[in-house]
DNA sequence: ATTTTTATGTCAACCCGTTGACATATGAAA
DNA sequence: TTTCATATGTCAACGGGTTGACATAAAAAT
């Protein structure tokens, strides 16, 4: 069996408590027996039973997060951030792919407060949290409101609408057709579509929207894009609020031979790999990352901690051949 | 604070140990009792603490997860599934991107032991891994051999290799160039390279590979393509082992209008929606976590399992544009 | 020589939930 | 009436590590 704290203090020669204080630096130890202690954790291959030292201190070290799927590029790199900052840290993730199901929200904040999490990274439109939330759980949301009380970290998703917007009227763009994904949630992402409304209000165009359920599955686009050239081929720009939509448009375009201008939202680094010719904005996904932990971190650490309710981190325009 | 068994009972008039038996379904429970029980849980937010299950339980239903990076599509959309499976058994995930650095690794990999995991999934190299499933613990590679007794659960890479080479060969390509990553470990990867080979050996072609490392930087790719081009202006088909490696070059080829054959290899969604004229090899990511689960639950859940230490899946080519 | 500091041991309580042993009390079946 | 299945309670030990209290002893400082 795995040997335990008992089996190294025998092992050394000493007593358990001493075996403590040396895992714990606490009270005096020699370097001697400090040495002997080690060395006697070596030979058995010996390692802390963290869930045990979790059940005593209410202090896991584990951090929740609750995103759609890390099969979208986006997230993937989102996740890959955020695991690797907390890690650094010293905090542990438990991941959960809601796939924006309520049903699945619900189950995994259930697991994670089950599993005594210290904190939750939110990037799903969750309900449920606000409740939990109240109950001292500490959250941050990443583009979502979850409630009054919980900080949010986004990119400036009105200055990335409005940049993306102008640039297709830059570009000359008679009609202009925003696609973006469906509409029910208030959340700071909608600005990307406030910002366009806003725009094309003001140069007097008509703003045209087409919406795409986010269910990250190929060819789920395809019969959404069809209408969108039956019903408007004098198409000639196009605002996707991410760059998946945008290069399934921009793609369907090419099959058309169509000339579109096309402006995508997200510039993950795959995206630049694959298809770098599309002109995005560019969210600072790494920034994004640090802004959320950092925000956590003081929930869960401070006393009174002084938190941005907001947090709008820069975006940039990456120009590519499409806009 | 948390409430906690205590309360429950306290508020519901009965028992810890009723409490208890509530929850775990043991022993005799009236309706009413059971009902009485429920509310009181419901009333008080009462959610059982499942780091002490664990302490006494010795079972975390916790499965460690170290791959490269999620921010690599084929990983995120694996990571994807093996979470998605992983919840519906009722197992959590813990995620570990270790960008293929061997120290990291063995930090997660302490890291995975101190929190209990009751098993492995590792789709990187992880040297130490060896050690630990001698000490008992579950663990299953993706694409990796760790040891002789680690199960591997792969795609046919070298059918795959094979299909890809032979299209190229088909397409009357005349210099057909290998990408792939770095090769100094004997991965079940390295078959795609060993086709290859045998396909250019068999054909009296002479090979020709470039090695890109697989860190996951944009423009990392540039330099080696670069010398491609340069050094064999004559390059007129391309087997790159990956898609990102396969979309790079097929790029810098734009660039240079060049006209090439190029086949990738590992076909996601993502690469699918973005850059559908790759033609590629389609692994299938997600028979690739149910193979990996389902072997991994077999080593924690069964007494002598059987286990099959070599799990090949078919690959499919998605025939493109570009071959 | 005396006080302090350093070093280690013993012991018990605690974190929260689980479980087995045992007692007790119904109501139903034999 | 006796027996048995059902229902609940009490109690203590356990899982592995932490921590405070207290005791003891050697080394260092005064």
């Amino acid at each position: 069996m795995k040997p335990k704290i008992e089996d190294v203090a025998k092992l050394a020669g000493v007593s358990p408590t001493t075996v403590s204080r040396v895992l714990n630096n606490r009270g005096y130890i020699s370097d001697k027996t400090r040495d002997k202690v080690q060395q006697a954790m070596n030979e058995l291959n010996y390692f802390p039973n963290d869930v045990a030292r979790t059940l005593f201190n209410k202090r896991s070290n584990l951090i929740g997060l609750i995103l759609p799927t890390t099969a979208n590029p986006f997230f993937g790199e989102l996740t890959f951030h955020i695991e690797n900052i907390c890690a650094s840290l010293g905090y542990k993730v438990l991941l959960c792919n809601s796939l924006n199901q309520v049903d699945k929200e619900e189950k995994y904040l259930e697991m994670l407060l089950r599993n005594q999490v210290d904190g939750i990274i939110v990037g799903t439109h969750n309900r449920g949290i606000l409740d939990y939330h109240k109950q001292g759980l500490a959250v941050v949301a990443i583009d979502r409101y979850l409630s009054e009380t919980i900080p949010v970290v986004s990119s400036d998703n009105y200055d990335g609408g409005k940049t993306a917007t102008e640039l297709l009227i830059h570009n000359q763009c008679q009609c202009i057709v925003l696609i973006d994904g469906i509409g029910e949630l208030e959340t700071p992402a909608r600005l990307r579509r406030k910002a366009y409304m806003d725009l094309m209000e003001q140069h007097r165009q008509t703003p045209i929207i087409y919406e795409i359920a986010e269910v990250f599955e190929q060819n789920s686009y395809i019969p959404i894009l069809n209408d969108l050239f039956t019903e408007h081929p004098e198409v000639d720009g196009v605002f996707a609020t991410n760059d998946l939509f945008a290069a399934a448009l921009w793609n369907e375009a090419k099959k058309r031979n169509k000339s579109i201008k096309v402006v995508g939202y997200d510039g993950t680094e795959t995206l630049r790999t694959l298809l770098p010719e599309l002109t995005t904005i560019k969210q600072p996904i790494k920034s994004l990352a640090e802004a959320a932990i950092d925000i956590l971190i003081k929930e869960i650490e401070e006393e009174l901690p002084d938190l941005p309710l907001e947090t709008k981190l820069p975006i940039k325009l990456i120009k590519g051949t499409t806009a």
